[in-house]
DNA sequence: AGTTAAATCATCCTTTTGGGTGATGATTTT
DNA sequence: AAAATCATCACCCAAAAGGATGATTTAACT
């Protein structure tokens, strides 16, 4: 942003001099002033599209950028390293055998934490889980 | 965008204006040229910039739009009507039970159509069906 | 009229999921 | 050191999900 200020403080200042240009212009009466007018009308309008275009640009990566978690809610929820490594599988798509498999733990265990996480999410199914999840932005 | 041309068009036309003017006003040799001068590029920065702006609001407004389906994908795999309003469904996180009570059939013809629907996406089971269907702009 | 596709339903069976209860060990907090 | 927390695991059981097989009805297509 700071370089299109610059950019445009040196568009003015070329437009100062074109005004002073103009000026000295005056002393032959000519029809080619309206060749110059168009041209600094086509620059400045061109530099306008710029500056319009990096304003939304910005925007538009801001919109496009990535997943950020919502921490608060995972800490309000209280929800454990363990459990949210089982959300995130579930999230995936794998079974509990799976996810048991993938983190080297019983399928006990991962009954239990996703009992657990369930609890703290409030839901009755991996699917509802997966999805409160992603309305409270704990997973992307 | 229609309406960016056109009245981009009644800016040319005022500039037009404004340079015949400008004609007449070289009869009387005065310094308050460089005033219009400056006024008529002020308006067209600011026209740039609003022609920049709406260049980009249509992308902007498409990213943060609402869901668009890919109509494409869904007649590709083959899905049908009532597959369709099932994956609906579990993508809300219902049981089957409970769509087969919305839907007023049946369990078994729930059971039947994910069952076709699984083997129309691939999966194993609805976690991974909800997230296939999400990936493939099926589903919101 | 015959064929095809879609929707619906049933049955059987297996696998997976989820709730409950209890226990132990390791780590962190008080 | 004691208490609390977290991770891990087992067992029991019921519910739910998923796969296979088969059938009927309806609507659309040839």
């Amino acid at each position: 942003m700071k370089r299109t200020i610059i950019l445009y403080g040196l568009a003015l200042a070329l437009f100062v001099s074109g005004l002073k240009f103009l000026e000295y212009r005056f002393f032959v009466r000519d029809l080619s002033i309206e060749f110059y007018i168009s041209i600094i009308v086509v620059t400045f309008t061109g530099l306008g599209i710029w500056v319009g275009l990096r304003l939304t640009r910005k925007k538009f990566v801001f919109v496009g950028g990535d997943f950020k978690q919502d921490a608060n809610a995972l800490q309000r929820l209280d929800i454990t390293k363990r459990e949210y490594e089982v959300l995130e599988l579930i999230a995936q798509g794998l079974s509990n055998k799976e996810i048991a498999d993938k983190l080297f733990v019983s399928l006990n265990t991962i009954k239990t934490h996703s009992s657990n996480l369930f609890l703290k999410l409030e839901v009755s199914r991996r699917t509802q889980a997966v999805q409160k999840a992603k309305n409270l932005r704990l997973i992307p």
